[in-house]
DNA sequence: GTCAGAACTACATGATCATGCGATTGCGCC
DNA sequence: GGCGCAATCGCATGATCATGTAGTTCTGAC
């Protein structure tokens, strides 16, 4: 049997998915919440396997509940089921913990296949939600991939360093070697990624996936 | 008709493969490949819509391949078919320009579906692989999420020109504002995002999605 | 209407950086 | 042995930054 709580303020919609839901076999619908705050205090209690969640929601957002489900139950998995489909609304879901990503309009057949799926270790998303994902990685990630560079493992080091913050001097110190050659590796890093200063350089490392 | 074209080093599963899209409405097998050496060159005369390649191929990768095609057709939908399931190579597929990563134990209807879903703008992927992508968004954004950090649009734009490498001068004269001014955004940033120096301030900004 | 917040400007100073030039050491490879 | 490459260190200088302090202007909310 898997546990599964609806959070969705519009009460036809949420009364359908209760029906529906309660209609099928291996599926327990345990119970359903109009807004997270609601929501929140009942975790303990329903101890959902899985949670369906608008994030159209008055008081706190979807996203915040999501925020807040994992801090208290980060074995539960949330799938939203949403009328957004925008790139912002999406990243933060799935960045905050969301597992799964619908759209509304889902066919009752694939929401219940998307409950399983989702407890059997996988992230059901609606057909362009998941393009959406992917074109958010390519953007994100080597997307001004040009050619490969190859930083040493030193190099990465320095990156690492400037990243957190950290001076010439401390890195210095804390790889116990010289400014100076701090100096001589970032001068190469500057070469490679061909960039002239630290920012340039930990962007690009970024972005290249490189640290 | 969805022109597919098949790349896949194995006779038996390649021509499996065409013989299942042969025979099915809707899809057109244009042509068959035992490597992307061979599929290059006929790419402009196959004018694929939708490419089905294998990642373990003999020769020149299938992740090589997918960078390779996107240069000469970057209308073509790539569909990953492949054993390998590492974080490593499903990053690295689509980073590269694979639109949809299914493996390759996919029942013969999915793979169908896959095919038509990917020419309509959708992501075909394998339950599990669409939770390693959902993990490594995760993993690779926000991940230090701590609290919400709210940039206004102006802060956002003196870390764009640092990430671009601009120094302080260029900003202003880009941007039409005085030196100071931009001095007086740049400290606003470090106080939000608490940080003393520019790389740090741009490496944060980018692991938590800001800019 | 005034109050908060964002954007803007200004000046000053010590700290830090970018870059040019030069040099040594150790390791693997032909 | 010699060659290349990564890593190490040194010096010098002009450019750039980080931070403190102290203002003005404009917009939208209460």
């Amino acid at each position: 049997m898997i546990r599964v709580v609806i959070v969705e303020d519009k009460k036809a919609i949420r009364e359908g998915l209760v029906v529906l839901l309660g209609a099928t076999e291996g599926i327990d619908c345990v119970a359903s919440y109009e807004c997270c705050e609601d929501m929140l205090p009942a975790l303990g209690s329903d101890e959902p396997d899985v949670i369906l969640m608008d994030i159209g929601l008055p008081g706190m957002s979807g996203i915040e509940g999501i925020h807040e489900v994992r801090k208290v139950r980060d074995d539960a998995v949330i799938v939203v089921l949403s009328v957004y489909e925008d790139d912002e609304n999406i990243f933060e879901a799935l960045c905050r913990g969301a597992s799964g990503y619908l759209v509304k309009n889902t066919p009752p057949a694939r929401l219940l296949e998307a409950i399983t799926e989702a407890h059997e270790g996988g992230s059901p998303m609606s057909s362009h939600i998941a393009r959406k994902v992917v074109n958010l990685f390519q953007k994100n990630f080597r997307g001004s991939g040009d050619e490969d560079v190859h930083l040493t493992d030193r190099e990465k080091e320095m990156l690492a360093g400037l990243s957190d913050g950290d001076s010439y001097g401390s890195i210095a110190d804390s790889l116990f070697i010289s400014v100076d050659t701090v100096r001589y590796h970032i001068r190469n890093i500057y070469q490679k990624l061909q960039v002239h200063t630290q920012s340039a350089a930990v962007s690009k490392a970024i972005r290249k996936g490189l640290i």
